[in-house]
RNA sequence: GGAAGCAUAGCUCAGCUGGUUCAGAGCAUCUGCCUUACAAGCAGAGGGUCCGCGGUUCGAAUCCGUGUGCUUCCA
């Protein structure tokens, strides 16, 4: 068969993705086995894949595939979450296009058109992991809002709202004006803005004409204005007492009021409160009583309340209004000024503090537990240095906002009486059943359903034992051997939103918790540092890179840069890297596949014992220090190690070792053994870049399909044998060596040499003889203990070395150059050591093997000191 | 205003419990190679006051304090 030039990714990846779906490797039952399960982080229905959920599935991708080839029983749940906000904003912005407006639909005509567009567009982003190669089990994808999804939350809510948990209530709230529903602490983004600070004077209620003058950047908001408020040791006002001012423009009579809550420096030391559209000036007023004047419409519009301006937008007020002070002479100046202005997560509109009836959940309870957990260690955060944003956010958590003014999403059991009497019941006849029995007058089509949604996270807070059909029934097998799940990988950005919730609903449900181990990804930033995100633009097509580079390319680039919660700046040259090493194993593949026509029994291969005895202690000792990386999640640590294994260990060294010569026959030994170490190495790194991996596993051996690396069960590594680990650097440094003083003195690669060693290790030489004198183009290497005549000597720890070329001029300037600056070197290192020894103190208190090594460090040293002085003598 | 993290080669970053397996990787740079798997490659090389200062210690890139700079979270 003829070998492409370079691994063809394309046609690899679909082939070896369906062929393992159809095997079934990615469908998981319980068994006797242990269970190693993640929950994805369900992605947004409308997402399409990005640079994080490259990152964040390919950990649990690698995570899933080790721990298969490990003998666990792997389960990896897909799905995603029905993301209220921002799937509502893009059904209305569809509907816009049609030129329907979303408030000419009914409720259930809307839903027609949210599913439609769900059942349509909601599953591109599974099917985009499946490119990344990703190992889920598909025959569980969930979406939470699937029929018993929905109950489940449903169920949760009432369960909640009996134990007392969830409570109604007027609060002050984050507004987004453009979507027209209440948002979460977590969901207002706050971006440094460029504003105006407005000085506006308020005429006192006084016989004199005197004015109080108070600065603000919201000055259509004094149109909500009831109380001034001032520092009571501000001696500017303190002869206002008992007074009143004068709104501008509406001449509404307001108190002044004292209280320390005002910070005397800031603008004029004097505030306005607007009791309605300000959190802290809610919580001054409801101190000092005052009334409250909502001036907003939901949509940001003035409202009648407002008395001007009703129906106009609040930005476009804010400009009329300064326009209208500044004629009545009530607008004193304008100042430059950056502030903090919220967002909206979804929707980017300026979020308005506004005092709204809202659902509510008591978390204190639920919280303390959940807290415990984590702080006891009984769940592990990775790093765990989340613990402590973990402990502040919990320590000191705020009731929930948990409705939403959306139709998408799960419709609060809650039904009204015409006469406003208010009952939580799963349907509309338990509704009626309860309402009834005070008022024996009402009929079942007077009751209406409360028209909020629960926040989405009100329906993922169920996910790890939801998708295992808690509901349904909290005994069934597959919960009690998938739950508690062992790993959640996610980012730290939602630690809040999603991973303390799961831990609290675990608690509350399970009475266990909903995982083992959180590790958390770092954010995907660009080369810039920025963030990638959809606003900016600036994260890549994932699905062009993995065209171009191939998923296993992609996988590696995102891996080999993320360490455990530090961020990742992306960029292009890992992808190189990473295309390249799949390369590199494709040629290597090339190269062993080469030798297969020319094995032979009678060809002698005494040669490679000690390359092939050395690699495969390489390997036991990559594999043990790769069981403890994999341990604390050190993944792109690990990816590094095994990159480093394969590209120099077997690539570089190994093969070069053990390859034939042009032409030549190869032993069956040897050749059967470098694909075993081969195999070896694919298997290691398989988790990391699938594709390429089982591409060649089976080529190596012309496998059937079937016989596959991905389940293939994982040996226990250890290693046996420390003296040829040695030996193998030894020999490497020997081989450097030489070809260095080859560079440093012009010879060509293609000048022999005959090489003389001066030596105490003789077995080590005979051992590796023949590899030596391949690797560094020998025509002959005997053993000597005198220099020949115009050699050039090299020094590897206490050897000589002595390179002797026909026709070669040898500079011994620069030899005696590259000998002094050796023996220079290691003086200073003699002397450090010598001290250190020396100094009573580090004698009686270092560790006696720390002594014992110094003192290893000192006769090697010396001895070498000692040879290098011959060398340089004898010039 | 409160809190956390980061600062190591030209660039992007590793470096777990203090000791030469500790100063490392990739990219970039320099030299020599179209060597019979691979030029997306091979063989070598150069390059760092481990941010400044102080402390703990026999010993600090590593621990503590402090200053500076950047980032993030909370208010």
């Amino acid at each position: 068969m003829e070998l492409s030039k370079n691994f063809q990714h394309r046609e690899s990846e679909l082939q070896w993705y369906e062929h393992w779906n159809q095997a079934g490797y990615f469908h998981s039952v319980p068994d006797e086995r242990p269970a190693y399960t993640i929950v994805m982080p369900p992605p947004n229905v409308t997402g399409v894949l990005h640079m994080g959920h490259a990152l964040n599935n390919t950990v649990q991708d690698v995570l899933i595939r080790r721990a298969k080839m490990q003998g666990f029983n792997t389960c990896w749940v897909p799905g995603t979450d029905h993301a209220s906000i921002a799937t509502e904003a893009k059904v209305v912005a569809m509907l816009r296009e049609k030129g329907i407006d979303k408030k000419d639909l009914s409720r259930d005509e809307f839903l027609k058109y949210a599913w439609e567009w769900k059942e349509k567009y909601g599953g591109i982003i599974l099917q985009q992991l499946k490119k990344l190669g990703c190992a889920l089990d598909w025959d569980r994808t969930h979406f939470t809002m699937d029929k018993d999804y929905y109950a489940a939350v449903i169920r949760v809510f009432l369960d909640l709202y009996n134990k007392g948990l969830i409570y109604r209530g007027v609060k002050m709230i984050n507004w987004d004006p453009r979507a027209k529903t209440a948002l979460s602490d977590e969901e207002v983004i706050f971006k440094q803005t460029n504003s105006k600070l407005y000085y506006v004077q308020y005429r006192l209620d006084t016989e004199r004409e005197e004015y109080i003058t108070i600065a603000t950047v919201r000055p259509e908001t004094i149109l909500g204005d009831t109380a001034i408020c001032v520092h009571p040791n501000d001696p500017r006002y303190a002869h206002l007492k008992g007074k009143f001012a004068f709104v501008p423009l509406i001449n509404r009579r307001i108190p002044i009021i004292f209280d320390e809550y005002i910070d005397m420096e800031f603008g004029t030391g004097a505030l306005k409160v607007t009791p309605a559209h300000d959190l802290n000036d809610y919580n001054l007023g409801l101190k000092h009583n005052l009334p409250v004047i909502d001036t907003l419409n939901d949509d940001g519009t003035m409202s009648e309340a407002a008395t001007l301006y009703i129906g106009e937008d609040r930005f476009a007020v804010r400009k009329k209004i300064v326009v209208a002070l500044k004629e009545s002479g009530n607008l004193i100046k304008e100042e430059e000024y950056t502030n903090q202005v919220g967002h909206s997560e979804r929707t980017d509109a300026v979020i308005e503090p506004r005092l709204s009836m809202q659902w509510w959940c008591k978390m204190e309870d639920l919280a303390k537990p959940a807290l415990e957990a984590v702080m006891e260690d009984d769940i592990a955060f990775y790093p765990a240095k989340f613990k402590n944003l973990y402990r502040h956010w919990m320590g000191n958590i705020k009731d929930w906002c948990i409705s939403r003014q959306l139709w998408w999403g799960h419709r609060i059991p809650a039904w009204y009486t015409p006469d406003n009497k208010m009952t939580v019941a799963a349907t509309l006849e338990e509704a009626f059943a309860e309402l009834s029995k005070s008022d024996a007058s009402l009929t079942i089509d007077q009751i209406r359903q409360e028209d909020d949604c629960l926040d989405t996270w009100f329906s993922s807070w169920l996910w790890p034992m939801e998708v295992f059909g808690w509901n349904e029934n909290p005994n069934n097998a597959d919960l009690q051997y998938y739950y508690p799940t062992s790993t959640l990988v996610t980012a730290p950005e939602i630690i809040f939103f999603w991973v303390a919730r799961m831990i609290m609903s675990g608690y509350e449900y399970m009475g266990k918790k909903p995982f083992d181990k959180v590790y958390f990804t770092g954010i995907v930033r660009d080369k810039q540092g920025r963030k990638m995100s959809k606003s900016l633009g600036n994260s890549p097509d994932l699905l062009a890179l993995i065209d171009d580079f191939g998923a296993d390319a992609v996988r590696f680039s995102v891996m080999i840069s993320s360490p455990a919660g530090n961020d990742l700046l992306f960029d292009e040259s890992q992808l190189e890297q990473g295309r390249n090493f799949s390369n590199k194993i494709w040629n290597a593949m090339k190269l062993v596949k080469g030798w297969e026509e020319r094995v032979s029994d009678e060809t002698s291969d005494e040669y490679a014992q000690f390359a092939i005895h050395w690699m495969e202690q390489r390997i036991a000792e990559t594999g043990v220090e790769l069981e403890a990386m994999f341990k604390d999640f050190r993944l792109s640590e690990a990816l590094k190690t095994i990159y480093t294994l394969i590209w120099n260990d077997f690539c570089s060294w190994y093969l070069e070792w053990v390859k034939p010569g042009f032409e030549q026959p190869v032993s069956a030994k040897v050749f059967d053994k470098t694909i075993s170490i081969f195999e070896q190495l694919l298997q290691l790194l398989h988790p990391y870049m699938p594709f390429v991996t089982e591409e060649i596993y089976h080529l190596l051996r012309g496998r059937k399909m079937g016989d596959d690396l991905m389940p293939l069960a994982m040996p226990a590594y250890n290693t046996d044998n420390a003296t040829i680990l040695k030996q193998g650097a030894m020999l490497q440094d020997v081989i450097t060596s030489v070809r260095d003083a080859r560079n440093k003195n012009q010879f060509k690669p293609k000048d022999q040499i005959i090489l003389s060693v001066d030596t105490q290790h003789k077995d080590f030489y005979n051992a590796t003889l023949d590899i030596l004198q391949r690797q560094v183009n020998a025509e002959e290497i005997k053993f000597t203990s005198e220099q020949p005549a115009s050699s050039i000597a090299v020094v590897v720890n206490t050897d000589k070395l002595y390179i002797e070329a026909f026709g070669k001029v040898i500079d011994f300037g620069v030899q005696k150059e590259q000998l002094a600056k050796d023996l220079e070197y290691l003086k200073g290192f003699l002397a450090s050591v010598d001290k250190k020894l020396s100094n009573e103190r580090f004698v009686s208190n270092a560790k006696p093997e720390i002594i014992e090594a110094e003192r290893k460090k000192q006769s090697d040293a010396q001895a070498k000191i000692k040879v290098l002085e011959e060398s340089l003598s004898s010039l």
